[in-house]
DNA sequence: GTCTATACTAGGATAGAC
DNA sequence: GTCTATCCTAGTATAGAC
């Protein structure tokens, strides 16, 4: 009897035009807000008509979990790709700038991952798992450094995304705050330093 | 002739209504998300049919400057009744605990203000004035502190809203990053400290 | 499997009767 | 000033053509 074929062909075209409507949305969001997104322009944009775009994502909400799945991957890939040195606050401060400029090169994107604006709009299981896995190995980069109390962590959290948020509100295309990333490491690793060495407060 | 009436019941009556309107826009965006506003659901709370809305806004994005420039008044007020005492560290931490305070205890409010993600809502220039205004007046109030350098203002506002961001979308009713508005202040006045006595970077 | 036509509902907005 | 009626856009479901 005939073998089935190794590869199916037609599954392959599925995910590439799953693909292609992935790219339309984010050329969307990025071009209307991540609100504005409509399925019409999506579909629109890559030729179809709205409700075909259903056979490729059961909802508007799928295609925003989509999005936010891509993001969390390439965010961990970037993680990946991190050249550090061994020296504490060089890498600290490496690591903060990927992450500030990841949120600042797509405020769209940033809007989904790190805001929660979309009404309704939760990742599922399986996404949300890409999002715990991300702050997992920023956590073991930090403990690597020496920073594992969670209360220095919240701080250093707290630091990079007000950076990212007010470079992203206040000053789109700019550098106003991108460039405060190494000072605000500075300062954050001498008053972590201070901690440690003797008073608690 | 008779004289004309010194009160406009008429226009007195129109101005609770919009108030009643206003509050009821409040209501539907902290249960439903700022994004989640619907006239319909605001309609339905203040007893009235949608297009009876519009004899008091001129559209949905008019209640959204309302309640904008409602926000900015609150948080002008709340500027006027801080107690500050002449101590630097102490009234930096007075004021900063207000403004992630502000944020904190209304996300949508917060949403409004400070983030942009209702697409196509800006402020009017009325609006905005007032915006502008409650800047100017915490700028004030920063340099009395004895931080007039504008990228410390930035590191400053960086760390505050870093730190009311992640307590709204990480520990929403808790206080895992409020109750670390004292030590981020602490590590902030210690670092400009720093930098105004000698090293430069 | 893929796409379209069609229709339904929610929501913002306008026109005109009362 | 408020209503009813209406229109437009958008998300979504279904049926059916190919």
């Amino acid at each position: 009897m005939l073998g089935e074929p190794i590869r199916d062909r037609r599954a392959e075209r599925h995910e590439r035009t799953k693909a292609e409507i992935l790219d339309a949305a984010w050329e969307v969001a990025r071009a209307e807000g991540l609100a504005g997104l409509t399925l019409r322009d999506v579909a629109r944009k890559v030729g179809m008509r709205p409700p075909s775009v259903y056979s490729y994502f059961d909802a508007k909400h799928a295609i925003y979990d989509a999005m936010y799945a891509q993001g969390c991957r390439e965010f961990l890939d970037r993680g990946t790709r991190l050249a550090l040195t061994g020296d504490p606050l060089r890498d600290l401060t490496t690591g903060s700038r990927m992450f500030v400029e990841f949120c600042v090169e797509d405020p769209a994107r940033y809007q989904l991952m790190f805001q929660r604006t979309i009404p309704g709009f939760e990742p599922s299981a399986e996404s949300y798992a890409l999002a715990v896995q991300a702050l997992e190995a920023m956590g073991a980069r930090l403990a690597q450094i020496g920073i594992a109390d969670p209360g220095a962590m919240d701080m250093l959290t707290a630091l990079t995304t007000g950076l990212a948020d007010q470079q992203i509100s206040n000053d789109p295309g700019g550098d106003r705050w991108l460039k405060l990333v190494d000072e605000a490491m500075e300062m954050f690793f001498a008053h972590i330093k201070n901690r440690t060495h003797g008073r608690t407060h």
